[in-house]
RNA sequence: UGGGGUAUCGCCAAGUGGUAAGGCAACUGGUUUUGGUCCAGUCAUUCGGGGGUUCGAGUCCCUCUACCCCAUCCA
């Protein structure tokens, strides 16, 4: 079972194949700020299953280094969340704070190397100071400090002898950098509190991107992976790591996307706002999207763990249907939980033939789950129905009972209704029903069809329960805060109806009631004398999108549409016209009508080779040895180009005269463009002549059609389903083919002549 | 506005120059004593837009656009 891998395994996997660590060695550090939720499922399945998956080890490290906002009960939240989850961190819980001491020895060391200062400037100066996103910051003065003076305050500020906000530890790296971070970010705060394990020992504390590169360097992690938020500090994890001159082997950052999900809200403030204001129970609410809700809800961690599995890994913000969720927990149910009986709107049927009583043999699990189980199912005179599972006036394609039609108990008898009761405002109390003795569930010669079975409890032997039915806690699709709330999020229904296994026997710990959903006990509220049930998802259920799609109809409402509205809205927008490429200058100009009149360039050759300055010379210097004007122009602006992007002009391993040889050897067909890729691909590694590379590889084209056309033939006898296809019409196998025939020659083949050959072959 | 990212079906997401995977959702039909499950089938001539290179481009080049992140002594 070889499963496709994400670009994160990709990167692990050639990084054990290349030798650059023997072992993997992740983490996932959370700070213990909050309930873990959803989102810290994923990471926490990335982490660790990365590790299971190649034999490597996982640690569970706390990044505790803000002492105002930690605690342990948050840290112990966590620890069960990953537990819960099923996974297994190596060796002791590890902190941030175990390495403190060692923290405050590398930042010594930083010091020392002149690349860390004491700044003693205000909070609101070192912002001002930090210039803008467009604009340059300016260091601050205290950057020039001595290295004594820098240790000595240092050391002071460790000891306690400065309030909070007189100084900070700041890299020094360039006030100037295009990337924000890197403007001399700070490394160390005063911070005069006490912390949740070290206490009071310290008063001043690592930042963390200090603190988080030299813990994974402390600990040996060699992948180091973080959501996108981070990208931009993945350039001071880098800088610290080297500027120590740590490693290797030493970790590296790499970043995914953070999940997100419809109808959910993930932000740690506006969850913790729901549980502040009252609008949920707890962290633990059923509907809050946290593990501790997920689970006392009923969801079960191989259903999120598989869910977290499903969604892939990628760095595109996206945003996950939280149907893919419930398509995870319903499919990890089904296969494994006992059916049983219960009765949401009870609606009394007194069978009118039948007397006394009996039980009834039926099975948990239905015929499609390999499960072995019964109960005896008590049946007599009265019984409860759904109220939905009676209508006097049915609409179209109702399966149910009616006045007309007979309906099936499940695991017991056909009923068919005789009389309908009601009390003064019409509602219906009863139904009087009569049943068919030799329509007995497995042993059934009525010869009756029905639609269908419906669920029922008996009225003399089931019990009342508590059900609280759970839907998404916000009606919208991305929704900002309260006003976004589902109203009908939680509707409790108090006078349910359970059979009697439910309670007594409890054959499992989450049930399937049938045709309703799946359901689990409230693990604080429930009780054998007064059973609370969490709905944990609804069946699927096709009947009432259809009846639902038959109301609309003919009622026609136009969906409300929510807009979000984006920051930028309302700034000048350019309204579907395309920007347009800024102008050529006066010189630009010149050289770019040179160009058109006396090489022949066409426009989009010449434009960009005027504009661009590096390209430009070596275009002049190739013609000057004889390069053809055209194909040079190509070359420049396809392959060069795209070297260029990652080394400068300077380091190019080839020059001129390589390109201009390449010109004239395409021109000649003696290589193809393709190949001329290839040579360039060599050129850069070896800086060999194109001639040589040639000669060497063998790569000169087969211009020949009597070479190539066994090997058309070879390639069309190989695959006669493939140009069966192709002769219905599948015109996209020409490429197929082409390939085929491309790639038994090495890519030497002349593909215009392969593919007349192809034509009139499977003509 | 400078820098860093991202754009493939309604939602996720593979794909690294040679036939646009898969899952969710949706929709048919079959099986069914759950309107569940299961099974069979349908659902991208096209990959944010435009140009270019190539016999051939989602993949390479140019360019434009949209969205996300960065100016906490938070992480």
């Amino acid at each position: 079972m070889e499963k496709k891998k994400d670009f994160l395994r990709a990167i692990v996997e050639e990084d054990l194949a290349s030798g650059k660590y023997e072992e993997v060695v992740t983490r996932f550090p959370p700070e213990p700020n909050g309930f873990p939720h959803i989102g810290h499922a994923k990471a926490i399945t990335i982490n660790f299953g990365i590790a299971r998956d190649f034999g490597g080890r996982c640690h569970l490290r706390m990044d505790d280094t803000n002492p105002m906002t930690e605690e342990e009960k948050y840290a112990k939240a966590i620890e069960d969340a990953v537990h819960w989850l099923g996974f297994e961190w190596d060796g002791p819980v590890r902190h941030t704070s175990d390495y403190f001491e060692r923290l405050y020895n590398y930042a010594v060391e930083l010091i020392k190397r002149g690349k860390a200062y004491v700044d003693s400037l205000s909070e609101e100066e070192i912002r001002e100071y930090r210039g803008t996103v467009t604009e340059p910051g300016r260091r601050s003065i205290y950057a020039e400090r001595s290295v004594e003076e820098n240790l000595d305050l240092f050391e002071r500020m460790r000891k306690g002898e400065f309030k909070d906000g007189e100084h900070v530890l700041r890299a020094k790296i360039d006030m100037s950098s295009p990337n924000m971070q890197m403007r001399d970010p700070l490394l160390y705060r005063i911070r005069h509190a006490r912390h949740m394990r070290t206490g009071d020992e310290w008063c001043i504390y690592p930042m963390y991107d200090f603190a988080h590169c030299l813990s994974d360097y402390i600990e040996g992690i060699t992948h180091s992976f973080c959501t996108l938020e981070f990208e931009n500090n993945r350039a001071i994890y880098d800088w610290i790591l080297d500027t120590l001159r740590l490693g290797p082997p030493r970790p590296y950052q790499y970043e995914f996307a953070r999940l997100n999900m419809n109808y959910t809200v993930l932000s740690k403030r506006k969850l913790k706002e729901l549980v502040d204001s009252g609008k949920v129970s707890g962290w633990d609410d059923p509907r809050m999207p946290t593990i501790a809700g997920y689970r006392r809800r009923g969801y079960t961690p191989e259903a999120i763990v598989n869910f977290c599995n499903s969604i892939g890994i990628s760095k595109a913000n996206s945003v996950v249907d939280v149907a893919q969720l419930e398509h995870a927990i319903r499919d990890d149910l089904n296969p494994k939980v006992p059916r049983v009986m219960c009765v949401l709107d009870p609606l009394k049927v007194v069978i009118e033939n039948y007397e006394g009583a009996e039980e009834l043999d039926a099975p948990y699990y239905p015929h499609d789950v390999p499960r072995e189980g019964f109960r005896k199912l008590p049946f007599s005179r009265e019984i409860y129905i759904e109220r939905e599972d009676f209508s006097e006036n049915p609409p179209k394609g109702y399966y149910r009972l009616t006045p007309d039609q007979p309906v099936r108990l499940r695991h017991a008898y056909i009923i068919r209704c005789k009389e309908i009761i009601k009390d003064d405002d019409g509602r219906i109390t009863e139904i009087r029903a009569e049943y068919y003795p030799d329509s007995k569930s497995g042993a059934d010669t009525s010869g009756i069809k029905v639609k269908s079975a419906i669920q029922w409890v008996d009225a003399a032997t089931g019990y009342r329960a508590e059900i609280r039915l759970y839907d998404r806690l916000f009606r919208v699709e991305n929704p900002q805060g309260p006003e976004d709330l589902n109203p009908e999020s939680l509707k409790i229904i108090h006078k349910a109806l359970v059979e009697r296994a439910v309670i007594e026997e409890k054959p499992d710990e989450r049930f399937q009631f049938e045709r309703q959903g799946y359901f689990y006990p409230d693990p604080v509220d429930s009780t054998d004398e007064h059973p609370v049930f969490n709905r944990i998802v609804s069946l699927k259920d096709s009947w009432a999108k259809k009846s639902k799609r038959g109301e609309e109809s003919s009622k026609r409402v136009p969906e409300k549409v929510i807009k979000t509205k984006s920051k930028k809205e309302g700034k000048k927008e350019p309204l579907g016209e395309e920007g347009r490429v800024a102008p050529l200058d006066k010189a630009q100009q010149e050289i770019f009508e040179r160009y058109r009149r006396d090489l022949g360039l066409r426009e989009e050759q010449a434009n960009p080779l005027a504009r661009d300055e590096a390209l430009r010379s070596l275009f002049e210097a190739g013609i000057k040895r004889g390069a053809v004007p055209a194909t040079l122009a190509n070359l420049l602006l396809n392959e060069v180009a795209r070297e260029l992007k990652s080394v400068s002009p300077e380091e190019l391993r080839y020059g001129p005269g390589e390109l201009a040889e390449l010109t004239k050897m395409i021109e000649e067909e003696r290589i193809s463009v393709k190949i001329a890729k290839q040579i360039f691909e060599e050129m850069s590694r070896s800086g060999e002549r194109p001639e040589k590379i040639v000669e060497e590889k063998g790569w000169e084209q087969i211009n020949d059609p009597q070479k190539i056309l066994p090997i058309v033939d070879e390639v069309l006898t190989k695959h006669p389903e493939k140009v069966a296809q192709y002769r219905e019409g599948n015109r996209k196998l020409l490429g197929f083919f082409v390939g085929q025939v491309l790639k038994e020659t090495g890519g030497r083949a002349n593909p215009q002549v392969v593919n007349e050959l192809l034509n009139r072959e499977l003509k």
